[in-house]
DNA sequence: TCTGGGGTCCTAGGACCC
DNA sequence: TCTGGGGTCCTAGGACCC
């Protein structure tokens, strides 16, 4: 069995250039929430010097330079594009070989063909996918995710060369492959580990990690995790492709403000609208939570200069019964606030997470409690489809105020661009 | 001088991913 | 002025049990 990655270029980048043609090849980023950080960005715009994850403001000049077009994120839309890219996948490889690993990403199981086999049928994959939803994707095969993963990324350095494509399944491929893969750029080492490696172990290739003994990743590299990504490495699958049935074991919903908060009703406010965020996500894959977390993180005085991440306040409840009723969980959410909120103190992000999600079909009751009825399912159903359709949440529950005034910052919402563009174009 | 051994369950936190 | 949001898996260590 072989294992392919399928992987949207510049995902959010080339869902805003669907709907202006006028982008295509051009620089084009796409910010964080609060128009914080750069989260995509296109080749051109990479060429132009602008830095995956940077600040956008200290981004702006060079976007002035290079006439790069601005998004703030538009969820909805990646969302929709997203499941036509999935949907595309199913259709090609069969919905139980498909695993969605993100929003622009996917794993497929693919059968044990030649070389020149697998790549004819990635072209394939890749073709129709561009054709039906307009989305580019690179495409990396090899006998483990690990593998496959490496093959991705060298099919995504040279598109031109490549076609964005790359499999790897005879042994001089795939050594060939570890050997250009610096170790900070294999899935599964983060910063931390890519700096062992290299400063306290002198290892700098997938090549030569892979050499390296089990018994010493699992004593240096994080356990069994370092042991089994040596065994990917040499090609011996041990992470499965997850069934696609699998739920969610954690939903949550968290924010920074746009603004600072400092009063208890504006965080409930904040607090509450999370939470029927969160209760829609449940209620989605037909869920029911039994523990809720409520965090909220205050600004001190040396952050962000120094790097240094202020520490989130938690408090979580566990409910009597599973629930994926709004009003319910507002209920055991807000006193939770009252108990770590400090006056004084000024906020800059809250956060609500549900735990231990059970399916709703499986709720029992107790002899206290009585399952949600039937009527109550309704009536949120018809919540959420409304605010499904009309988007802006036409309906909300009370606790979650009217003002919010401490929502986000989104200065370049798609719809706006218009204007935006003129901007840029007085440059040129 | 010098304290049993081995389970299990839970939680906090680290490390990683996109 | 200004640095996102949503997840997973694993480990260590404490509480508790016999």
């Amino acid at each position: 069995m072989m294992i392919g990655i399928v992987d949207c270029n510049s995902f959010y980048c080339s869902c805003e250039q669907l709907f202006l043609p006028s982008l295509k090849n051009r620089p084009v980023v796409v910010l964080s929430n609060n128009d914080g950080c750069i989260i995509s960005r296109t080749d051109e715009a990479k060429a132009a010097g602008i830095v995956m994850g940077e600040p956008y403001f200290m981004n702006k000049e060079k976007i002035r330079q290079h006439q790069v077009a601005v998004f703030s994120s538009n969820y909805t839309l990646y969302g929709d594009m997203s499941r036509r890219v999935m949907d595309t996948l199913r259709m090609m490889v069969g919905a139980q070989q498909v695993e969605v690993y993100s929003v622009d990403e996917a794993f497929i199981t693919l059968p044990d063909l030649s070389e020149s086999e697998l790549h004819a049928f990635a072209e394939r994959l890749r073709n129709t996918t561009e054709q039906w939803t307009g989305i580019p994707v690179s495409i990396g095969i090899a006998p483990t995710k690990v593998l496959s993963k490496v093959a991705n990324r060298l099919a995504k350095k040279n598109k031109k060369a490549t076609g964005c494509i790359r499999v790897l399944s005879s042994r001089e491929g795939i050594d060939d492959a570890l050997e250009q893969t610096p170790v900070g750029d294999i899935w599964g080492v983060g910063r931390r580990y890519a700096y062992l490696l290299q400063e306290m172990y002198g290892i700098h290739t997938a090549k030569a990690l892979s050499g390296m003994q089990e018994g010493w990743a699992q004593k240096n590299l994080g356990g069994v995790v370092g042991r089994r990504l040596i065994r990917e490495l040499r090609g011996e699958a041990c992470i499965e492709l997850k069934d696609p049935l699998e739920k969610k074991k954690m939903i949550a919903t968290t924010r920074m403000f746009g603004r600072q908060v400092t009063t208890l009703a504006e965080l409930k406010e904040a607090v509450a609208s999370y939470v029927s965020r969160a209760a829609e996500k449940l209620r989605r894959q037909h869920g029911a939570a039994t523990a809720l977390d409520v965090f909220v993180v205050a600004r001190e005085k040396d952050y962000p200069s120094n790097g240094y991440h202020p520490r989130a306040t938690h408090a979580a409840v566990t409910l009597p019964f599973p629930t994926a009723d709004t009003r319910r969980l507002i209920a055991y959410a807000l006193p939770l606030v009252n108990t770590i909120f400090e006056e004084g103190k000024t906020y800059i992000k809250a956060g609500v997470m549900l735990y231990e999600i059970v399916s709703d079909n499986a709720i029992q009751g107790n002899l206290f409690h009585t399952a949600e009825s039937s009527t109550d399912k309704k009536l949120l159903r018809a919540i959420d489809n409304l605010n499904f359709s009309m988007r802006e949440d036409m309906v909300s529950f009370g606790a979650a105020g009217i003002g919010r005034s401490w929502k986000m910052r989104q200065e370049h919402r798609s719809k706006k661009y218009t204007t935006e563009w003129k901007e840029l174009f007085e440059v040129g």
